[in-house]
DNA sequence: TAGATTGTTAATCGATTAACAATC
DNA sequence: TAGATTGTTAATCGATTAACAATC
C-alpha cells in the first residue's frame, strides 16, 4: 500500500474483496498498455506477469466480477477494460479539487492519469492568495474562499489534500462540510472524518521508511544481532 | 498502501510481520508529536487513537518489538521513540537518491519527512541538461550520467524515481547495477528488479481509482444494481 | 480430438481482534 | 491493596496459492 485508509467493512455489498479491488487498476493499467499495442487476447499468465502479480491470484480477483474469460484461449483485451473500468466506476465522470498547490500539488495536477480515466480537475485551491490566478496544467488557481461554491456548483465528491499537515484537517472539514464523501490524504497526518467518508492516505515518509527497515536487515544478513544492546535511553 | 511491492517472505528474520512494520512509522510519527509536547507517559489506548487504528493491534505490534511498556502505567514514550527508530533503522544515516527532478522530484526533495528521520537527500539527478545546477531545496540538480559516480561515493542504497513511466526502467536498471538496493518507484510502471532488490511503488492514480470504486458503491447504496446490463462491448 | 486455459475448490497462511491473566 | 494497563492467547477473519475439473 500505500497505506492507511478508513473505510467501511472490507468487502462489500456484491462482495468483491478490498485486496481485489485495490489490484484492478494494476490489471487496467496492463490491459490498456496491450490495447495500445492492439493484442487482442491474453491469458491469465501472460496478464499477470504484466501487472505483477501471481496468475492464480489474477483469476481468483476476476472471478469476483464474473466469468469474463473463455477456457483455452484466455480473456478479450477490450471486453476485460470495459468491465473493469465499469467496476471501478471509470465510465461515469468524477470531478476532483486539489487542494494545496505547492510543487506536489502542481505535481497531481500534471499528472496525466488523473486527466484521463474518468477523473476531471474541476479546481485548483490554494489558501496564498497571491497564487490566485497563476495557471497550472492550464488551470487558473482559485482561493481557498471559494471551495464551498466549487464543490457545490460541480457535484465534486473527491478531494485531494496537498496542504502542509497543519491545514490538512481544516481543509477536510471544509471539503466535507461542503458534500466530498472520499478524500486522498497527502499530508502526513491522521485526519478524523465522519462514518461514511473514505480517506486514503500516500504517505511519502512511511514508506522511505519502510524500505529502510528491510535495507537494514540487508546490511545486517549474516551479522550479530544488535538487539541485546543496553539501550541508549532507558524507561522512567 | 500505497500499494504494490516486491518482497522476501512476509516475515523477517526475528519475525516482525509486514504489517507491522508497515505500522512502526505511523506510531513513530505519533510519539515523535507527543515527545514534542513533551508528554512522558502513554498508554496504548491513546497512542492507538493518535495512529488511527485499534490498540489491541498496537499492543500485537509492539509485542514484536520486546516488553517496552509498563504494566498499571503505558509506554515511556521518548523510550519507545527510540526502539521504533532503531528497529526501522533509522538510527542512521540513510543517503538517498532523487531521480526525475520535475514537480514531483521537487516535491519530494522539499518535503521535511525526507530529510529528518535519517533520511539525507545526496544528490537530485535528471536527464534534462539544462536543468543542471539550478538550486531546488538547495541542492544542485545534476546530469543523469553522474548517476553511477553518485552512487558509488555516497554509498546510496536507496533511490526515489520520480520520472516520466518510459524512463523507470532505464533508471532502475542503472540504480541497481550502480549498487542500490532499494527502489521507491512514483512512476506508473511495473519494475523488474532481481532478488535482493525491494522495490515499493506509490501510484496516485491506483489510489484515485480505489476511492472511485468505493465513491460509486455510495452512490448506488440501495439503487438497482446495473450488473445486468447488456455490456456496452461484446467478448470476440 | 488434443491442447490450452479458465474458474473454482480447498488448504494454508497471515492479520485482526476480543478477552483476560499477569503485574505494575 | 485497588485500579489500571500491558502482553498474550485463541478465535476469527480475510488473502493467497496450488491444483485440477470444466470446457473452449
Amino acid at each position: 500500500m500505500a497505506t492507511g485508509r478508513s473505510h467501511r467493512p472490507a468487502t462489500r455489498s456484491r462482495g468483491i474483496p478490498e485486496a481485489t479491488v485495490a489490484r484492478l487498476p494494476l490489471y487496467l493499467r496492463a490491459l490498456t498498455a496491450l490495447s495500445e499495442r492492439s493484442v487482442p487476447t491474453v491469458s491469465s499468465e501472460e496478464l499477470a506477469a504484466a501487472a505483477g502479480v501471481n496468475s492464480a491470484k489474477l483469476r481468483k480477483d476476476f472471478s469476483y466480477l464474473g466469468s469474463y474469460g473463455t477456457r483455452g484461449v484466455g480473456y478479450d483485451v477490450e471486453y476485460l477494460v470495459y468491465q473493469i473500468s465499469r467496476e471501478l466506476g471509470l465510465t461515469q465522470d468524477w470531478p476532483v479539487v486539489i487542494v494545496g498547490i505547492g510543487n506536489l500539488g502542481a505535481a497531481l495536477a500534471n499528472y496525466g492519469g488523473f486527466a484521463s480515466r474518468g477523473f476531471r480537475v474541476a479546481a485548483l485551491l490554494d489558501a496564498d492568495a497571491s497564487l490566485a490566478g497563476r495557471l497550472v496544467a492550464g488551470l487558473p488557481v482559485r482561493h481557498i474562499d471559494e471551495l464551498e461554491a466549487i464543490v457545490a456548483d460541480n457535484q465534486v465528491s473527491i478531494g485531494v489534500i496537498a496542504t502542509p499537515a497543519g491545514a490538512a484537517q481544516e481543509v477536510t472539514d471544509r471539503l466535507v462540510n461542503a458534500g466530498v464523501t472520499s478524500i486522498l490524504n497527502f499530508a502526513p497526518t491522521v485526519l478524523s472524518v465522519p462514518d461514511g467518508v473514505d480517506v486514503r492516505k500516500v504517505d511519502l515518509s512511511i514508506e522511505l521508511q519502510i524500505l529502510a527497515f528491510h535495507e537494514q536487515r540487508k546490511a545486517g544478513e549474516g551479522r550479530q544481532e544488535p538487539d541485546g544492546d543496553v539501550p541508549a535511553v532507558m524507561p522512567a
